[in-house]
DNA sequence: ACATTTGATATGTACTACATAAATACAATA
DNA sequence: TATTGTATTTATGTAGTACATATCAAATGT
């Protein structure tokens, strides 16, 4: 029996540390207590002793949460739960460079999935002097290209526009985190291929075109996108 | 003058600890040395050292990485530079209970625009066996019910099935973590809504009907969700 | 050549010590 | 009386030491 066989069946004890005990300890105590944010919680050292484990280890469990901005620290008031960010653990991780490429090609996947339910939450909440700021965006794109760099940045501030309109601040912030991603995957492709609906097209369906019209025009638009998919 | 105008006025200085710092920095030093995963990173002591700090501050900020899944640690070995697994840090977060309100909402309505643009990738991938596997969960459905537990379960196996379909995998997993505030918006209604078109329905469209059918099947299965939303 | 022992090394954990910030109480002053 | 200054207490932030443990590598023995 081979090596890798073995490692398959078997795999690697997951030896978790106190550190990780503990982090997940505290975990279940925040939600079984069913702390609001703002509550005070005990000292590092009461959770040290309660917990029979070194201050030390519990400040490592702690800093992760901190991390996460599930508590906030203060000295001598001691912690107090918060409401984390729930984007902010995720813009840690979100680099192209450190994420296999698999999981880049579901995250490139996942924001043309994005890009194409967009329309219904644009529809409800478009307004008008946001689809003029749309096309003042649209517009800025010279048709003849002021170089690779204006490019990208136009079609950044183009789609970001619309993640805007759709006044769902975390749909927003979240493409912008997936932006680099994107960026990376396409940037792998030698000849940059271009949608036969223009950005100006769309802003023009937005204007007088339906929904479905819409959707249908950024699905031509993202076509040469879609094209790279496999099967 | 106020309190509530001193406070908007200068706001709370963030203090910023020595592990906070450190975290950042070793991140920094992660990309720009351009470490590949598997590589060998120097020892908490030559780190602590280099840094100027002590050994217990290079650790708190390590044991956020290691959280993240970027590093990893064996005894002797040392740490090793991993691919973290993006979604990890997430799940930790993703909480209703632990959530503003606002951002709830938005992601009620993430999940929403994800259903909504999946069917240009299901098109592209789905195969018989997943439609017959999806048909089966959708027939499981007992129309005169069987109580709310069963209900949810069936919605929740459907709506799985067809992100899985996708053979995204962290589309499928991405989902599945945004269930619980998905189904805890929901249960904040008094009465269950039905959409007009049913899971069953939507089987067949995926058998026979067009994508863009299929789009329009899935708003009106999504419509009483899609009522719920503020202009 | 192979098995065993030994030593060195990096992480994991514990403990101590002290600086620092902040809340509280209390005294002092206008 | 209200504000300001001072002292005390307390919890976090940081440093440092010590040691257990696992593991790699080299030395040793058969």
């Amino acid at each position: 029996m081979s090596k890798n066989d073995l490692i398959k069946d078997l795999g690697p004890i997951a030896q978790r540390t106190m550190a990780d005990v503990v982090e997940k300890e505290l975990r279940e105590y925040l939600k079984k207590k069913s702390f609001k944010p703002g509550d005070a919680l005990p000292s590092e050292n009461e959770l040290a002793e309660a917990l029979g484990v070194s201050r030390n280890v519990v400040r490592e469990a702690l800093s992760r949460l901190r991390m996460l901005g599930m508590i906030e620290t203060k000295k001598r008031r001691g912690m107090i739960l918060s409401t984390p960010d729930i984007l902010g653990s995720f813009e840690r991780v979100l680099d192209p460079l450190i994420i296999d490429d698999s999981t880049l090609q579901d995250i490139f996947e996942l924001r043309l999935t994005l890009e194409m339910g967009l329309a219904d939450i644009l529809y409800l909440r478009k307004t008008k002097k946001d689809i003029e700021e749309l096309e003042a965006i649209a517009k800025s794109q010279d048709p003849r290209g002021k170089g690779q760099a204006f490019r990208i940045n136009n079609e950044i501030a183009f789609h970001g526009k619309i993640y805007q309109m759709t006044g769902n601040e975390t749909l927003l912030r979240f493409q912008n985190m997936l932006l680099p991603i994107f960026g990376y995957v396409i940037s792998l492709e030698k000849v940059p291929q271009i949608g036969k609906v223009s950005h100006i097209d769309l802003v023009n369906i937005l204007k007088n075109g339906s929904k479905e019209e819409f959707r249908q025009g950024m699905l031509e638009h993202l076509k040469p996108h879609f094209n790279r998919l496999k099967k």
